[in-house]
DNA sequence: CAATACCAAGCAAGCGCTTGGTTTGTAAAC
DNA sequence: GTTTACAAACCAAGCGCTTGCTTGGTATTG
């Protein structure tokens, strides 16, 4: 199944936008304000002139700013957690899985849903606590193809540290990327996998 | 010198304010509120009200509501970088200055700077670009003490990786303790920093 | 001809910051 | 040891502007 196969297939369950439709070009546009500037700087004028409506017209799509801001994280995770299982289910070994999961996490920090998870770390403190939770549900599911992997290989022996406390790592490590990595530079996004891989003191 | 004598003298040179003064005392709170509700939910109101002044007051101490960011952020950072060159100096080999700035990093973190270090991270963006560059000629100072140390251990052979990748790592990962880490839990500060210099694939 | 998508206008509330005047702390002058 | 002088710290009030969101009406589409 290829990455476009995954996207529309969750499409066709209504559970992510069409990004061609006018409710995902809205989210594309969001998650790069909501990054550039904060979800707090960015006004629902700013969210409308990006897709060339009035303010008012934002409200027949979302009921509320925030909500805007919930759909872009919900979208994302729901996508990302179903590429992501594709990419592991593809690899037999524990290594190559846990390779699979930092690289396809790389590519989504820095690639086309870079904004979008850029907003997810960042501005998770503008949502509502109603909200967190229900966002807070599908991150776990997400987290959950983590830990599965980190606890075989601890208990593999290939792996010494806490699995809870390396997923901790490796997120922090992961998504501060976005604040200094460019992929137009000297490092590929395999050769960053690669230094990442090796910092673990992992080897094949 | 203790860690309370570096504080003393940076506050005789007037480079950051006592804690018992009305202006540390604000900035304190600023730290905290900025942290826990963002620096764009943060009223004025807010920061006069967590000092017990009205809002209009605020503005004999500080001309606008930025330059409170600011203060919180440039203070923050001429009293970390202080305190880890004194914990560096007190190492003599590499490894035992590595070891130093990881756990004098964890303690920022997550011990009493540790609100006005979440707002170095989270609330970057909200600074205006010429105030960022006033605080990264600090940021410089603060990361070269790291280089420094990595760059040696690289040319001694005890580090694979590109110094300023691993860095970067780092920051990442530690900065995102704060999310998660807990000092009252099972692991103690100088547990983490066994975890993160084992993770490197580093031993004594 | 209904439903959907949108516009033009604007409201109520909250924002950062200003203003003019009062209190408080301090130290020299008498 | 009281008085005088003065600046720093603060208050009460509110201005001008921006914000998220509403409203009533008009195109567009199947």
């Amino acid at each position: 199944m290829t990455q476009d196969a995954i996207l529309r297939s969750l499409i066709a369950d209504n559970l992510v936008s069409d990004p061609s439709g006018a409710r995902g070009r809205l989210l594309r546009e969001a998650a790069r304000l909501f990054r550039d500037k904060g979800y707090e700087r960015t006004t629902v004028r700013d969210l409308a002139a990006a897709v060339g409506i009035q303010s008012g017209s934002l409200f027949h799509h979302f009921r509320t700013k925030e909500e805007i801001l919930k759909a872009v994280m919900v979208e994302t995770i729901r996508l990302n957690t179903a590429l992501m299982q594709a990419a592991m289910d593809k690899e037999s070994t524990c290594y190559g899985k846990l390779r699979a999961l930092i690289r396809a996490e790389l590519e989504f920090i820095n690639g086309q849903t870079g904004e979008a998870m850029a907003v997810l770390v960042y501005e998770w403190r503008s949502l509502s606590e109603a909200s967190q939770l229900e966002v807070l549900e599908l991150r776990d599911i997400y987290e959950q193809l983590w830990l599965d992997v980190l606890s075989t290989m601890k208990s593999e022996g290939s792996l010494k540290a806490e699995p809870f406390v390396v997923r901790r790592m490796l997120t922090g490590a992961l998504s501060w990327t976005v604040t200094w990595y460019r992929p137009d530079g000297g490092l590929s996004l395999d050769g960053l996998t690669d230094q990442v891989v090796a910092m673990m003191g992992l080897t094949k």
